[in-house]
DNA sequence: TTCAAGATGTTGGAATTCCAACATCGCTGT
DNA sequence: ACAGCGATGTTGGAATTCCAACATCTTGAA
C-alpha cells in the first residue's frame, strides 16, 4: 500500500486529504490494493458489490452482454476513474462486467464505512465531499452525452454536441477533443457518413472545420450563403 | 413550511431522517420553499448554482438551448426528484433550464452547507447517505438509457432495452413500463419505424409481443424459425 | 525531401429509417 | 352490442445512413 500513498494522494478522490490522514483514514476504509495482468476479469455482472474501486494505474473496459450472450462496450475506465461506484452506494448488482485492458492497479475501498454514524472526523467529511463530486461529475457527463445521443440524425447529433462545446469553451471557435473516427463513435454513427455530413453543414452555412477545430456560424453571420 | 413537512418527510432524501430532528435540519439547511404557477421559469441556464431543489409537488420540463437557438427537450422532472443537484455539488454552471409545467412547489436547501466540517449530527448523515444514494440512482439511469441509445440502429436499440428489461424482472418473460409511442420516444427512433422493427423481430424468432408484454427467445429454445 | 501510414473526404449502391397515410385492434362508455 | 378514440401495425416513397472502396490530405519518420 505504501508504494502507492503518492498515487493515491494524487487522485481527485483522496487529494484533498491531508497527507497524514491518509494512511489511517486507507485502513478505516478497509482498503486494499488489487493487481490485474492484462485481460484479466476484474468483476463480473451479478454480484452484489460493496467495494468502490480507484484505478491507480492501467484502463479497464467496461462491458455488458445481452440476454443473446452478446458482447456491448460501454466505457473505458482509465488511472483515476472510479468503478462500481454507483452500485456501492446505492447497495444493487452490477450488470456490467469490466476487464483490464493493461496490467493494472486498483485500490478496492469501502466507501459506505465513511458514513458510519459514529465516525466523523476531518477527513472523512473531505472524503465525502470529493467521492460527491465524482458522483455529480460523472452525472453531468452521462447528461451531456445522452443529449447528444437523443437525436433521430446524425445532424441533429452533431449539431447537439457541437453547439456544448461552443458553450464549454465559451466562444464559437474552438478545437474539439476528438477525431473524426473518435467522435463518430461517441455519437454513434458512422465515421465516412458523419464525414459527409459535417461537409453538407459547411456548404449549408452552419459552421467551418479543419480537423478538430471548428467555428461555428449563425444564420446571420454567415460569410456566404 | 410546516405545511409541507409530511410532503418533505416522505421524499426518498428525507424519509430517513427522524422527523423530530426534519425542522431543525431544513432549517440548517438554509431551505426554502418557493412556489410556481405553469409556464413559470424556475431555472435559467447560465448561472452558478448553489441551492438543490427537491421537488414536492408538479412537474418541470428541463430542457436546453443549442447554439441556435433552439429548444431541445432533456428530461420531464416530477415530484419527489431533484434538481440541479449534480451543478449544485460539483459548483458548475448549469447549461439547462427548468419551467414548471402545472402548478409546483420546490423545496431549495443548501446541500453543501450539511458537508461542513464543524456540523456532524447523525441527520446530516443519514441525509448525505440518501442523497448519495440518489446521486448513484441517476447515474445507473443515465448509462442504462445511455447503452441503449449507443447503438446505430432501431433493431439494437430494441434489442438493447429488452435484454436490461429482462434482466430487470429477472425473466425472459415481462411488461415493460411505456406504451410503443413512449418506447420510441425513450429510444429516439420513430414510432412506425419501430413498430416495422418490431414485427421483424418477431418473425426472425428474436421475441413475441403484445401491447407491452415481451418474451424474448433465445436461438435454440425459439417456437419457430 | 520523400515515403508511408493514418486521417479525412467523397462517392454510389444497399439497407435502414423517416414520414405520412391508412387499416386494424382493443378498450371504454353508453 | 355499438360507437368512438387512442394504440398499434402496415405500407410505399422520400430521405438518411450504412458500408465498402477509393481519392486526397497531413504528419512523422527516414
Amino acid at each position: 500500500m505504501t508504494d502507492y500513498l503518492k498515487t493515491i494522494h494524487k487522485s481527485k478522490l483522496f487529494r484533498k486529504v491531508p497527507e497524514t490522514d491518509l494512511e489511517p483514514l486507507l485502513e478505516q476504509l478497509d482498503s486494499q490494493l488489487k493487481f490485474y495482468r492484462a485481460g484479466q476479469v476484474a468483476v463480473t455482472a451479478g454480484r452484489r458489490v460493496r467495494r468502490v474501486g480507484l484505478i491507480l494505474e492501467g484502463t479497464f473496459n467496461m462491458y455488458e452482454y445481452d440476454f443473446w450472450g452478446r458482447e456491448h462496450h460501454i466505457d473505458t475506465l482509465k488511472s483515476g476513474m472510479l468503478l462500481l461506484e454507483n452500485n456501492a452506494v446505492s447497495g444493487t448488482v452490477t450488470i456490467h462486467n469490466y476487464t483490464a485492458m493493461e496490467s493494472s492497479v486498483i485500490l478496492w475501498f469501502n466507501i459506505r464505512e465513511i458514513l458510519r454514524l459514529d465516525e466523523t472526523h476531518t477527513s472523512n467529511t473531505i472524503l465525502i465531499q470529493s467521492f460527491m463530486k465524482e458522483l455529480a461529475r460523472k452525472n453531468l457527463q452521462l447528461y451531456t452525452r445522452l443529449s447528444d445521443l437523443d437525436r433521430m440524425s446524425t445532424k441533429e447529433k452533431l449539431l447537439s454536441f457541437l453547439s456544448k462545446e461552443a458553450l464549454r469553451h465559451n466562444s464559437d471557435e474552438f478545437d474539439i477533443p476528438f477525431d473524426r473516427k473518435q467522435l463518430a463513435e461517441y455519437l454513434s454513427v458512422e465515421r465516412s457518413a458523419m464525414s459527409a455530413e459535417l461537409s453538407a453543414l459547411a456548404k449549408a452555412g452552419y459552421l467551418e472545420t479543419r480537423r478538430n477545430h471548428f467555428k461555428l456560424l449563425k444564420p446571420s453571420l454567415r460569410t456566404e450563403d
